[in-house]
DNA sequence: GCGCGCCACTAGAGCGCGCTAGTGAAGCGA
DNA sequence: TCGCTTCACTAGCGCGCTCTAGTGGCGCGC
């Protein structure tokens, strides 16, 4: 029983592969100290081009890639951002790509993490932090504003395309005013009057495209002919809506302003199937031009919302509030515009 | 020229706010040692009922958060899989949403990068390196297959939906031949003969299908009707040989099966614009069953692959792979079934 | 010769955590 | 009393890296 030679318990090598090489075994090979490998990995002066240079051919050789955790924990910035997005909802994924660039350009790293049905924005929300996220961007959050404002008092955070009332965060998101007077604008121009708008309940922007497609409404002189219908951010929410216009004693209106575009899709799916022409009979009208609507076969009237531009703006706000140049709470809008596409058209004389 | 006081470049606190709790705080706010509160957090035994309850008190207290960087440099296995993905792809997207229940069910971590086109997939893995991916999952990744082996041999990866000759890595996909062989049978039960493939080039599986394609066409006595058109897995891919085939002067085939959903909403798209009416005229089928296929309005005919069990047996591959029960290597396919909407139908006689 | 600045490089202390090997107290049987 | 567990908890090293405060050598001016 000798306790001495207890195989220590290292079950801990993962893999059968060898460990994965790290500074020490680059310094050594060349014998020198970890710090020069550290120094010309980081890009920092003091090293000579020549070390440099052995420094990388023998990393290469040992196929040594830098630890980010290491490295994280290391350096008191981190600069990774994390970034929450819907993986259903195309708009977001259409922001996560923009984010990027400007990202890498101001050099941060980015993580993400996809709020799917099965794992909820909490818990997503959780793993970005966890992963020593220094700022977060949070592309339509759903969560109550307190869990929001909570947050913001713990690290930066910039929510884009949700307003909110008082949260410590900042705010990146589009005019709504603007885009849906353009739509009603645009179809009153066209000669519609029943125009109607599904909305988007109590999601990430819809009550301002509401309020905003109420107030163009009422600009118009058509303040009678609001007509709001419950709806969603999804495509059964617009089919729900489409069924109900169908089914309902009010009659079908010219035109229908969605809250969003997978909504707006939902109706036209609706609307096509049970013969109803677009837009010769119901004009539709989307909003976010996410690349679905793009798709020239779905062709859809929609408001653009900046993408590029929003997700340049969230990261400069991150990276402004990382640096503490300013204090959170920020508002940045931006202007959105219609862009006219095959489902809207002159309402046909009835 | 006092060049002592320069301002030593201390950006290092990032934020205004107070620095982030550690669990060296909650040990002290309780008069504890950290290993204690460690061993709480990490759901070990060792502790009393009434400490761990105050643990996570003091914790909740204090806003402590486990930090992963840490946690993952300290121990050895960072249970972590990273996930690479193009976000325009929203067959890509499916299976990152279907990857989380089965990480998540086995202990695992997610961290995504998506590829996109400001940042190429080299990029994006090696940031999952970075970040401590002890595996990754690879969807549809289009790098060369040597990069991926020499993936292979530093870390465990799962390929989903390529084939790779001899890269020591798993792969799980589904079988092609069942699949095309599906389409072609659906279509000549319809009365089809003419029925054009629209390929993906190098794309992930696309040269597979073109390949089951070609065989199903000869088995059904086809092989002189054989007629493959160059694409891609894009929306482009699609419209460019879509106006291909209309300006092209061998006539319209009567079916276009296409590589994947992305070409195939392409495909329609032209032909529908040009007053092709589909299917009367032509019918179309895609691949992948992508929830954009499934948008009702789009309605197109596709080969759904089996995304949850694809996502749940990669994530089981790479945690095999992980614990070293086998050796990588293995294949895994599943079958995939044919999907019939409303973009084909039988050919109008001419 | 000395002092000085500069350059290339190094020593070593942490970053926040996990984990192994303990420690001391209580309990228990003989 | 002693030996032996068990329980609740602690000390302290090490994960791979960054960063501050050096060290030694060399060239230069006086």
């Amino acid at each position: 029983m000798t306790p001495q030679n207890l195989r220590q318990g290292n079950d801990r090598s993962p893999a059968p592969r060898s460990r994965k090489p790290t500074m020490a075994d680059v310094a050594a090979e060349l014998g020198v100290s970890r710090a020069l490998v550290s120094l010309v990995f980081r890009d920092q002066p003091g090293a000579s081009p020549e070390t440099r240079e052995r420094v990388f051919a023998a990393a290469a050789r040992l196929g040594y890639k830098p630890d980010m955790a290491a490295r994280l924990l290391a350096r008191g910035r981190s600069k990774v951002l994390g970034v929450l997005f819907t993986a259903r909802n195309p708009h977001h994924v259409d922001l996560v790509e923009a984010i990027y660039p400007t990202a890498e350009e101001l050099g941060y790293d980015l993580v993400l993490s996809a709020a799917v049905p099965s794992r909820d924005e909490h818990k997503a929300i959780e793993a970005l932090v966890g992963h020593r996220s220094e700022a977060l961007l949070l592309c339509g959050p759903t969560i109550a504003e307190e869990d929001i404002a909570d947050l913001g008092t713990r690290l930066p955070v910039v929510v884009l395309g949700r307003h909110l009332k008082c949260a410590p965060v900042d705010i990146v998101t589009s005019y709504d005013r603007p885009g849906a007077r353009e739509v009603v604008d645009h179809l009153v121009g066209l000669g519609h009057r029943d125009i109607a708008h599904v909305d988007g309940g109590s999601k990430p922007g819809a009550p301002e495209r509401r309020r905003a497609y109420r107030d163009a409404m009422r600009s118009h002189g058509l303040a009678d002919r609001v007509r709001i219908l419950p709806g969603n951010h999804t495509e059964e929410g617009g089919q729900e809506a489409a069924r109900g216009m169908l089914a309902g004693d009010e009659g079908l209106p010219t035109a229908v302003f969605a809250s969003n575009d997978q909504c707006a899709i939902g109706l036209l799916d609706v609307f096509t199937r049970a013969g109803v022409k677009i837009p010769e009979q119901v004009s539709i009208v989307g909003y976010d031009d996410s690349h679905i609507a793009g798709l020239s076969h779905i062709d859809l009237t929609t408001v653009r919302q900046d993408v590029p531009r929003l997700a340049r703006l969230a990261v400069e706000a991150a990276d402004e509030q990382l640096r503490g140049v300013r204090d959170p709470g920020a508002t940045l809008k931006l202007e959105s515009k219609l862009v006219v596409r095959g489902t809207s058209g002159p309402p046909t004389q009835r």
